[in-house]
Order: structure tokens, then sequence, then C-alpha cells
DNA sequence: ATCTATGGTCAAGCTGCTTGACCATCTGGT
DNA sequence: ACCAGATGGTCAAGCAGCTTGACCATAGAT
């Protein structure tokens, strides 16, 4: 494969990427999740399942703790999560989603889905989800880092 | 199609642009380019062919034409770019490519070809073909911002 | 019992972006 | 030809979000 082709296809991917992003968070502070940026959004689906730590956190984001613990000060002071003491361990603390943030999160999957609807009206459904698997297979579970 | 697998979805796309813009930028950097960020080479992908102005380059990375103005000013001081006089209009300036700033293009190109060949290994060349036309009609074109 | 590693916070500083103001030049209407 | 508004560009100031560095409390290992 050339690699003018190469650059091409990691150029659409790139700007695939940050419109998706844009229009998810556009939606979501359109239903009235003001002042939400894409990183909290990435944030609340790391804490969705159980909670996590602050450094579990920072690990997902890619981000320092320093600065995981800063977005979690400012979610906290808006509502949309809280901290609790750490089963287990007296150092930890666990931040949990509200329902104010759970709200939030079910907010951006029907954005998404919104979004990945017009994906399957220009290519299929069933291509759109041949592009979901291969893209999980290219990139499994890495931290969510912003695209620059 | 489901909320919960069009996040999936998402997260999927974020995470691959993420991972491919660092190992590119990583590549790039350990080819000797040192102090590049993605947002250089992003910059450069638009003056790459014949040059552009400062508002173009503003619009293709979705910033203000000030702060693009600040990026051109840091790859000029690099020696990858300079500032020329506008054929046809005195008000503006064509940024244009040195051959270092072509130098670094071709190693981003090369560094791309590298990760991409790695998802030729994981999916099969025609598959990583169908992905570039798919994400290429999702995204057609535009400003290629930062993930978040 | 201690020593080291780990989770978390506080504080200070920096970088890249924004807003606002401004000048030079272009363009279209009269 | 001229003027008014639009457009390209820069200067300056401010700010948001991140980093580094220092520090404390607790966990886990020896």
């Amino acid at each position: 494969m050339q690699n003018s082709e190469a650059m091409a296809l990691s150029a659409a991917l790139l700007a695939a990427a940050g419109e998706l992003t844009q229009r998810i968070n556009e939606g979501v502070v359109a239903r009235g999740f003001e002042g939400m940026r894409p990183a909290h959004g990435f944030a609340f689906t790391r804490l969705a399942p159980d909670g996590a730590t602050v450094t579990e956190l920072a690990a997902h984001l890619g981000v320092t703790k320093q600065a995981a613990s800063q977005l979690v000060d400012e979610v906290v002071r808006k509502g949309y999560a809280e901290r609790r003491d750490h089963p287990g361990d007296a150092r930890a603390r666990l931040i949990v989603l509200t329902e104010r943030g759970w709200a939030c999160t079910r907010a951006a999957e029907e954005v998404a889905a919104e979004v990945v609807g017009e994906w399957v009206e220009l290519l299929g459904e069933g291509e759109v989800r041949v592009l979901g698997r291969h893209l999980a297979r290219i990139a499994p579970y890495g931290p969510i880092r912003p695209a620059w």
C-alpha cells in the first residue's frame, strides 16, 4: 500500500473522529448538559459501570492523576459525580456517577446513535458493523487520548 | 442499532484515531524532527501541495487565525516553512514548506504507512481499503480538529 | 517495625488557545 | 474615482487545562 494511501486513510480517520466527537458534544450540550466537554464524556465511560479511582481515570484518559483529579473536582462541583470512600483501600476514593451523570451518559449514547444512524444511511447497517469490528481490532482498549 | 453499540463504535473510532496520531508523531520525532507536534503535521498536509494562507490554514485546523499564525511562527522559526508574498493579494502571505518541511512530511507518510501496514496484517489489505473508503465517505474533507 | 510503593491532593508554572483591537489591502457600489 | 465595508494578518492580553514537583496518608512487603 502506498504511503500516500496510508496518509489519506489516516486523515479520514482523524477527520471522522474529530467530527464525531464534536457532534456528540454539541448534542449533549444541546440536551441541557451545559459546560460539558468531550473529556467529561470519556471520563464518564470509565466511571459508568462501577466507578473508578482517580488513578484509574488518569490512565484511561492518558493524563496525569493531578489533571484527572481536577477534572473530577469539576464534574463533582457540577453535580455529575461524587467521591466516596473506597471499600478496601482507605487511601483511595471511588468516583461514581450521580443520577445526573447517568442521564448525561444516556444522552451521549443517544446522540452517538443519531450520528452513527447517518452512517448507516450512507453505508448500510452491515457495513457500519464491519467498520466497528475492524476499528475495535485496530485499537483494542487503549487509553482514549485527544487526537492531538 | 442499539445506543450502546453506537457508543462502542464511537469509542473504538476515537481510540484508533488517538493511537494513530500518537504513533505517527512519535515516529516523526524519532526520525529527527524534534519538537514536532501532531498539529504541525496536520498543518503540513494543508501546506503541502501549493502552500496556503494563514486564514486557510486556520479553517483547516479549526482554530482562530491568530492561533494559526502563531503555529506558522513556530514552524518558520524551526525551518519547516517560510512566508512569501502572495501573488495577486498584497494583504496575504503564502506559507510554503521548505525542503525540511517536505522531508518531515515524507517521514510522516512513512510512519503512517508502517502503522497502516500493521492493520493490513490484522485485517488484510482489502479490508483496510474498504475501511478507508468508508471513513472517507463519513467525513468528506472536513477540518481536522483535535478529538477533544 | 520499618521501608518502599501507591492513591491522592496542593501549589506553581507553562503552553496553546481565545478574545479584542488594530492596520493594510481588496472589492463593490455609486 | 472614491468611499464603505469586507477580508488577511498581526499584536497584546487573558485564560483553561495540563504539567512538574512536593507532600501526606495508607498499603503491602521484608
